[in-house]
Parts: C-alpha cells; structure tokens; sequence
DNA sequence: ACTTAAATGTAGCCTTGGCTACATTTAACC
DNA sequence: GGTTAAATGTAGCCAAGGCTACATTTAAGT
C-alpha cells in the first residue's frame, strides 16, 4: 500500500529505474552462478571440473570459459592450478548449494502449473537468477500447500 | 521421454548448452524487449516517448538510452528525428503488446502463489524475458483453473 | 529578442563476454 | 624415448552496454 498505487503524489520513475536496475544487477550475476553451479555439479559427479568439460557443457569456447573463470577467481568462489582442475572455495561451495536448491525449485513451481520438464529445465535455466527470497519463499509455500492436495 | 532421462545413452552437454545458449539469447534480447516495452507505455500515457524519459525510468543516463534506441531502429521496432520523440513502428507495437501481456501473466502467476506485489513486478522485470510459450501457456491455464475456485 | 536552462546528440572510454588464432604443456601411442 | 594429439593457456579482436565530458539545439524566462 506504500508504493506504486498511487500515481498523483508519487513519479513512477523511481521505483520503476530501481526494478530494471535490480534485474541488470541479475543479469550480471547469472553468469557466475551458472558457472559455479556446473562446476560443483561436475565435482559431485565427475570428481574433477576441467575447463573444456566447463566451456562444452555451457556451449561456448574454451578461452571464453577461462575468462569466465578466471572472474570467479577474481571473485573468491574458485581457483586452479596450469593444466589442473578447477575448483571451488568455501564460498564457492555456499552459492552453488543455494543456486542449485533455487534452481529445484522453481523447476518444481512450473512443473506444478504444468509446464513440461524440458520447457521447465530451460527456462529455469534463465529465471532462476531472477527470482528473489520472496518468490522463492512463496514458491516453497505453495507447493508445499499442493502436497496435501495432490489432485488438481 | 525422449531427452534428459536416459544419461547411460546420451551425453548431457549437447541439451544443456542449448539450455544456456537460450538464457544468453533471452538476456540479449530482454534490453530491446525493456525499451519497447517502456516507450509504448510512454507513448499510451504522455503520447510522446523523449529519450530522457526513457533514460530516468530505466535508471541509465540519456547516452546510453539513445545509444539503445539506436538498436531498436536497426531492428525496425523505432523510429526518430532529431530532437522529436521516439516512435514505434508497426513491428515496435507488436512486440510491445507481446512483452507486456506476458509481464501481466508473470506477475498474476507471482500473486497467485503468494508473493507480494512489489517483489512480483521486480521479478518479473527479470523473470518474464525467460519464460516460454509452454510457459505462459500453463501459467494462462493455471491461473484459469484458479478462478473457479478462488478460496485456497 | 537575448540569455539561460534544459533537452538532445556526439565522442570517446571502460568492462564484459563472446570469438579466432596461436603457443605451450600434458598425455598417449607407437 | 620421440612423435603426435589433445588439453590448456595466452593474445588480440569485436560488439554490447554502461559511463563522463562536451557540443548543439530547442524551449523558457525576462
């Protein structure tokens, strides 16, 4: 009731530059969450994260992979050795648990509504890093809400 | 049943590189689908869209602005003349009514499962440039379904 | 009408995240 | 062990999308 419903004694301008600024920060960050995300998912899996795995999992080339990489360096979430694998700080390891369990999540949200799963996977993919603690704790609500009501 | 179950027969990265490269296609096109959006709200409510409008409600300076709409007329979405206004063409308008009633879609979908308005329309900002049309069309479908029955 | 403020436009720089081309190192295979 | 292939790393280019600083044009105020 405070914001955005009255027009006459407030600009628009404001809120509305904060939103769009809000998602480029996103866009910004989703990079290094999809990195991180795959990198742990092939630690778990593979034992070792090599970058060529990093750059055809991702679809791109190996350099552009490296400078990725090395901004999550930069950044505190990983580090590598020449010619070794890469792997993830303690940091590291925190945000991909928490990229991944959001990841599931919505997932499950649009599989709920009736998405499709391949549809669901992709566009997770990208909404994920759009989706604030809000969403996320109402999406959780929801379907745990659905669970005692599976039909329908 | 044809993709991402069976992980002994077929690789993962081909379907998960198609995955990212389609969230890195979404956020190129999301900053044309913003301004589109934002100068047919300009042109419904003012009648006129001036770069520094569209600079103040983005939260970017008018440089960076009119270096966008420069984007959107070597697209053919704008047109301009120097020191006017900017102007949708028949493909901008389109466009615009797509992006926006997939917006309301996302942002009622938001609402429905519980998340408060404010949150809703900032991530839908973010959310709504990812969604698909099996997406939308479940999310259409769900809210449908909703309405018959309101309570709970 | 002139002056001044605001809006618009241009120039040039930075960073990010793609890419290709090439160098180097490791590993594999006679 | 030497040769070759693959993996890794480096260099340098490009486009997009930010920015500041400055030029120009329009509009307002007196």
């Amino acid at each position: 009731m405070t914001d955005g419903t009255d027009e006459s004694e407030m600009p628009a301008e404001p809120t509305q530059a904060l939103r769009f600024g809000q998602a480029r920060l996103a866009r910004s960050t989703a990079l290094v969450e999809d990195y991180v995300e795959l990198i742990a998912d092939l630690l778990a899996s593979g034992g070792e994260a090599r970058s060529t795995d990093v750059a055809k999992r991702l679809g791109v080339t190996h350099p552009t992979a490296i400078k990725s990489i090395a901004r999550l360096k930069r950044e505190g979430l990983a580090t590598s050795k020449p010619y070794r694998g890469i792997f993830l700080t303690e940091a590291g390891h925190e945000l991909a648990h928490k990229v991944r369990a959001r990841h599931r999540l919505l997932v499950e949200l649009l599989l709920a509504i009736g998405v499709p799963l391949e549809a669901a996977e992709a566009d997770a993919e990208g909404m994920e890093h759009h989706a604030s603690e809000a969403t996320l704790a109402a999406a959780a609500g929801f379907l745990a809400a659905r669970k005692h009501r599976p039909d329908e």
